[in-house]
DNA sequence: AATAATTGTTTACTAGGTTAACAATCTGTC
DNA sequence: GACAGATTGTTAACCTAGTAAACAATTATT
């Protein structure tokens, strides 16, 4: 009976334990995402954009009078979590809720003259804060890295 | 005095824009964990661990007698946000804080029986999941991935 | 015309943290 | 040995980034 409590011992002992958290694909995204989401509002500043609006207002930008429910949809979010982030938007001047013709439950988004050149302006110093950060990385690392992660969220129901 | 509007019309035409959002480490990390850690939960289950429980849970059964100071300095969190955390796992049984002689500030955390037993039980569980999830990628895929994102997380302050 | 679905929104809630303060305790210096 | 300063665990208040459920307005389906 103290074979069990032998196999348990031995499970535990430290030349296991290396394998354990830094073996996860799941840890390891979760510690580097606090690094670059770190380093990215540092690098925005005080009162600049958090990942949520830049990301929201890139995709306005991109895709020009997109509707409400088709932008959470892109960004994998509720509708009623994007509320918050398009208000913020607008209250900044950045971008316009506009009435639909054809259908008038649906508010279209626009980007502002200034909505534009603040994203162009903003997705500057993005890139600026990723090159710097991932200065240790070869670009063709950063290409495989982002061809990996982006195979992971294909996995996505 | 078109010029520049041409020019701010240019670096927003459709060909640059697949090059903005998807082209960033930040966004496709934060995406990426999405899917890992909803499919962690899922995996674990109602009652199951949330990802922090299992990395505290983890790294106690990895470093028996780590004060709380440590551990959460090794999973890069403040003190305080580590109280909730230990407290959970000692209500379930899984954890000590013991004093130690010597210092009487400090809190040694050890696993109980119980808790070493649930840790590797719930490790298994965590691989399962992490193989099922990332099968589209193969094993030095996988390597790959964990390297990189190791090699970010080491540019931390 | 009635029923069902969709859209944007609000409200209440949750997870997972941070910061600041605190008492208890320990360390270093005089 | 006394005393200033640092460290530890903890609480309290707060914050970010969401989710889930309900709702009125509107549109689609039968």
């Amino acid at each position: 009976m103290a074979r069990a409590a032998d196999a348990s011992q031995l499970r535990t002992r430290p030349e296991d334990a290396e394998i354990d958290l830094e073996g996860l694909v799941g840890y390891n995204l979760k510690r580097a995402y606090v690094v670059v989401s770190s380093d990215f509002r540092r690098a925005l500043g005080e009162d600049g954009f958090a990942p949520r609006q830049f990301s929201a207002l890139s995709l306005i930008v991109q895709f020009p009078e997109i509707i409400q429910s088709e932008l959470a949809r892109k960004l994998g979010i509720e509708r009623s979590g994007l509320v918050s982030i398009v208000d913020d938007l607008e209250g900044r001047g950045l971008v316009s809720r506009m009435p639909v013709p054809g259908d008038r439950r649906v508010q279209a988004l626009t980007p502002t003259k200034d909505g534009r050149s603040a994203y162009l302006n903003a997705r500057d110093v993005v890139r600026a804060h990723e090159a710097a950060l991932l200065s240790d990385l070869a670009p063709e690392e950063v290409e495989t890295l982002i061809g990996l992660l982006q195979k992971i969220r294909k996995t996505e129901a």
